[in-house]
DNA sequence: ACAAGGTACTTTGTAATGCAAGGTACTATG
DNA sequence: CATAGTACCTTGCATTACAAAGTACCTTGT
């Protein structure tokens, strides 16, 4: 049940990470998990859909540590989107708040 | 990709609203209309689940200004999972906040 | 009487997406 | 060489918001 309230949040927190800098893949589902529990099975679907979009893209970096990283960056129409739907959150965000306080609005 | 916010909210909408007094399906939908937009499709078949899971109870009243109305009232179980909830979103909304703020946390 | 519109409920099917589960492959350490 | 950690990817399932369509009742205007 809990994992409904993520739905349309993550690709928020995904785009708003990228606005803040590259960042390859595991990387995100590691600082993401710091907030919310999440897993690489939620996350690569994601970016997928995100390249298909044309909302970010991404760039092969060899690693000496492991695996090569792929990294992905914001593009224009991510920032774009980035903006829109972080305006989306906050005024959805604080209709329900409203709500669940009862203020005369309901 | 709007309506993906409300997964998982709307639930706890509803529990908050029955919280504070019994309603009909149709009076829930236009309460919580005046919010964020919903339909009667959305509502009725979630009513459906709540009363499934013992969350909500309810009992026909006639009326006299159109066909009888079905009014929903909370249990003691759906009492409980409405402050579950509400805590659930409290935190995870403010979890969202602090990652797109960029806070030291991530 | 009858059409139109508002009230009120219900069901069916679809789309979106979080996530478990499984797989590949590389590097470093014991 | 076995194990663990890093890093990627895919398949399939479950959940749920919502459009669409249908039923049925009451009131109002003509």
């Amino acid at each position: 049940m809990k994992s409904q309230l993520k739905r349309g949040t993550l690709e928020l927190c995904v785009l708003s990470l990228l606005w803040r800098g590259d960042c390859y893949g595991y990387e995100l589902v590691n600082k993401i998990s710091d907030v919310m529990q999440i897993t690489e099975g939620t996350i690569y679907p994601l970016l997928k859909r995100l390249k298909d979009n044309r909302t970010i893209d991404s760039y092969i970096v060899e690693s000496q540590e492991g695996p090569p990283r792929k990294y992905y960056t914001i593009t224009d129409l991510g920032r774009t989107l980035k903006e829109e739907q972080e305006e989306e959150w906050y005024s959805f965000s604080e209709a329900i708040n409203k709500l669940l306080k009862g203020d005369g609005t309901v």
